[in-house]
DNA sequence: GTCTATAGGTGGATAGAC
DNA sequence: GTCTATCCACCTATAGAC
């Protein structure tokens, strides 16, 4: 039976999309994530969607325009939980367990970082999505320096390099960890890793 | 105009495998750690050896079987590369020197260490390919953690977890620094997340 | 071993009816 | 907005001549 993608909902689709633009992209996203930008089909999502590709392409003329939307929609939302991990935690320590939790939680959901995903296939990609995928990289790195710049101030962290040096370390690292894992399956050895990153930077050892 | 692939030499091929085999390897390999292996086609082979698609399919029948192979003599002289370490080098810092050199030259080649790029893709392998890559985690973890073992014992390395713990966090950080360098072009990035892990281990801090 | 030719499938994408 | 129908390019793979 077939489910309409039409917006039908009283309140407005959370930020500018549409349901139907926004369960699309949370199926593609979901695809992406497990089985890379080129692991995935029309014919997937449409199969999942109980819909046809037509309908996919009317929200998404091509799939580099879907990709595109995947990774800033990605971005943003990343960019949210930094922000509230602003707002939130006061301590260094606390605000790098909050960023490593965000790594932890995608794990926890079988799959990899997005943009850890794209980043492999970065050569294979249009252009226009590896824009958006260094906006991600910087991001992260520079919203993590700062962390890492404020707690070597308090005295929280200790580190020999710059904040931004380590930052990219850390990044790295957390990518690096999740990328390896998935092929045991298993989330424990990224939670092992994400522990080690954690009890390297504290000061007192 | 068409170059033969046939094993018109005096010496037989290096492993077991035809001249021909060897050079659709070559350029597969490269195919895989640039693009990924659902990143290349039998077509881009072919055009670059300057062959037809049905020539390539007499040396491995099916693209799993191409994979397989890829994987097996990746893992192969890899293995080589750290027998060469274990015979060369004396001390533990300097084969973990060796270890890190292994990943920097397949970065400064403008590639992604095939393995790696093969585990972001892993959910989409056939199963032989899957179970080549993990005998290729397990080996490189199974040497490096003999290495730390013995840099512990002989006072040159510091670190508080299991050698095997730790020889996981070092190839996920080897692994994810070069995936996301690579988005930036920048062999340098790599470099200084590897000079990190040196530094890390030395036990004089 | 390598070729030509081709099969059968799937990819992204579009036209036009409803 | 979603459908049916269709296009064309490309994919992996095979048959059979040379």
């Amino acid at each position: 039976m077939k489910k309409s993608l039409k917006n039908n909902s009283k309140v407005p689709a959370t930020s500018g999309q549409s349901s139907a633009a926004t369960a699309i992209l949370d199926v593609a996203e979901r695809l992406a994530q497990t089985r890379g930008y080129n692991g995935f089909s029309y014919a997937d999502i449409a199969a999942e969607l109980d819909v046809t590709k037509a309908s996919l392409h009317y929200h998404f003329p091509s799939k580099e325009a879907l990709g595109r939307a995947l990774v800033e929609r990605y971005r943003t939302a990343f960019a949210g939980a930094l922000d509230a991990i602003d707002r939130s935690a006061g301590e260094p320590a606390a605000m790098l367990r909050g960023y490593v939790d965000l790594y932890r939680s995608v794990m926890a959901n079988d799959r990899m970082c997005l943009c850890g995903m794209l980043a492999a296939e970065f050569s294979t990609l249009p252009a226009s999505m590896q824009a958006e995928l260094i906006r991600f990289f910087d991001m992260n790195e520079r919203w993590l320096a700062g962390v890492l710049e404020n707690g070597r101030r308090s005295g929280a962290f200790s580190y020999r390099e710059s904040a931004g040096d380590r930052a990219r370390v850390i990044i790295g690292a957390l990518e690096g960890a999740m990328l390896v894992a998935r092929s045991y399956r298993d989330a424990d050895r990224f939670s092992a890793a994400a522990a080690h990153v954690l009890e390297e930077l504290a000061a007192a050892r």
